[in-house]
DNA sequence: TTGTACGCGTTATCAA
DNA sequence: TTGATAACGCGTACAA
């Protein structure tokens, strides 16, 4: 069995509360106790049952992490961030994977009904209502939705601004002379990408060009239905100059069956794709892409999600970061 | 304040321990009583506070993965395998990430002294005594390591054989008829490294062949140190004609170099790399690779840790997995 | 400065 | 079948 604070007080001859003072570094216990007490608790290598110092305090110094996809390495680096900025503080962070599955969902959001952690950040998500992910109606528990949207949403956000990181990504190719651009994009109700979608819109109704729904095509989000996008898309009336992913895998399945075509990038095509990590880093010609900042994503929801923890957050907050367009090879026009 | 088992006995008008018992489907409980029980706990949406239920039966139901690198796609993969794993049987997985860090190591082993979780799934780092890992004398922690080496390891472990691995990779090599294989590894005093530089002697011996030691280029783990292992190799006496790199990222580094310098692959140099990921897939030519089985990884380490707290491991386990040569296009002699 | 006593929410033991 | 009660290990008022 583990050391208990009751043992350090039997062997110390004080009671346990003493014990406790002693520990927890608080006002009112002797020089001399204190002392004897701490080389007690060394000696035995005490560590005091957080679960039972949790179900005292009402807190667990734990907070999950509720991330809707694993695949996605910009996910990944948001909730590397986000354990970093834990550690900092002395919390643990326990991850959860719903799969885009409600139900999953449903059952790790109990993990803070059941006081399990102290709060929890929402990674990504389908579009839902405000009143799903809100537990109890008298409770305020603490949450924080990164890149996810809810319907007559009232919780604390972190929001990357993609229509307008779509709407520069046209503007830049539109620069280097680009007129068919292609997009492909999630699914119109998905809130996330339907942002997108306007983004393209507005970029192109601002250029005073009209926009052919044909070269919209909203497919899943793995790297399968990036290269069958393409293949679908050459079939079509209309033949593009120019390509835009929206989501990473998609990105890479995109430029794979570009290439297995036997067409050059940007020469044939031009792309701009999704996400600054190592894997479109690796990609060959370098990619032009639209970059979502994790690290200041995770660091703003962790914050957030501390402060309401700790009471100290008037009202919901709402920050939106703009993504960045990093121009490389794969967007530029060849010389004429 | 959420609703507790005491408030349902209440309005139940029955004894705690009767609530109880109805919720967890323990016998001794009328029909009648638990219906109305179990009405009430749906009513009012009853969750058991699990650091309660965790103090009194002294189990958490969590258990801590520890990682010695966030950084490294294989390991992620196997994190992502050990969480599906664990789901299934309700268990919740809490993330800790060292950086390779021993105290960092130190202080999330705590996890377990405190009670926190029900045992840790080490995966990959340093080469350290057993008596380190080991908390107390006394107690026996369940924790199993994957990818570790301990001195005088008498913890149970899920092992890649790595010079098994590098062994069938310069095999493959030597039969496309190249015979200056450099090696891109790890420091030897790496445990895990050393294997793999076992693996290469081994086969360059049993093949006939005397090792060139210029040829072993021992370097960091990330992608500039591959890159940067390119320069350096090119730099000395012998030039090689293929290229094994043991390490995913440096993988890619060297890749880069190479093409950087101008060179092609497999014509100038072939390349075999680590990791069958998105990564190396990605990476044109197409990558021969060493493919670690995470998931049988996680999974196989993910059960014994079950077992094991359980108590119903008998003695340690050591499972040893082999990686498997993937042969794609990089590591082909061109024609002659 | 120190000790007593109780509460946190649950499970388990024993008696009724 | 039920209920009263102790126990898990800690924090904290309150009293001494």
């Amino acid at each position: 069995m583990q050391i208990t604070l009751k043992d350090i007080a039997r062997m110390a001859g004080v009671a346990e509360s003493t014990v406790s003072r002693a520990l927890n570094d608080k006002p009112g216990v002797g020089q001399e106790t204190k002392a004897k007490i701490l080389k007690l608790a060394q000696k035995y290598n005490y560590r005091p049952n957080q679960l039972a110092r949790g179900l005292a305090v009402n807190k667990t110094n734990m907070i999950a992490v509720i991330l809707a996809e694993m695949d996605s390495p910009g996910n990944i680096e948001i909730v590397k961030n986000i354990e970093k900025a834990a550690e900092e503080v002395d919390y643990q962070i326990i991850l959860c994977n719903t799969n885009n599955d409600l139900k999953k969902e449903k059952s790790y959001l109990s993990l803070l009904e059941a006081n399990q952690v102290d709060g929890a950040i929402f990674i990504g998500g389908k579009l839902v209502s405000s009143q799903l992910l809100r537990l109890s109606f008298e409770e305020k528990n603490p949450m924080v939705l990164v890149n996810r949207l809810a319907e007559e949403n009232f919780f604390t956000s972190v929001l990357t601004n993609y229509s307008q990181g779509i709407y520069k990504a046209v503007e830049h190719l539109f620069e280097q002379g680009f007129r068919k651009i292609a997009l492909i994009c999630g699914d119109k109700d998905n809130l996330t990408e339907s942002e997108k979608i306007n983004g393209y819109y507005q970029a192109y109704t601002e250029a005073g060009f009209s926009v052919n729904e044909d070269l919209i095509f909203s497919t899943g989000a793995d790297r399968t239905s990036g290269y069958n996008a393409f293949l679908e898309i050459m079939n079509r009336d209309i033949i593009p100059d120019a390509f835009i992913s929206t989501r990473e895998l998609t990105t890479i399945g995109l430029v794979e069956a570009i290439k297995f075509g036997g067409y050059f990038i940007p020469d044939d095509f031009a792309v701009v794709g999704y996400g600054d990590n190592i894997l479109t880093s690796v990609i060959d010609p370098p990619l032009t892409v639209l970059n979502e900042p994790a690290a200041e994503l995770a660091k703003l929801s962790f914050d957030f999600l501390l402060k309401l923890i700790k009471d100290k957050l008037e009202g919901q907050q709402i920050k939106v970061l703009t993504p960045e367009l990093i121009v490389r090879e794969s967007s530029i026009a060849k010389y004429n």
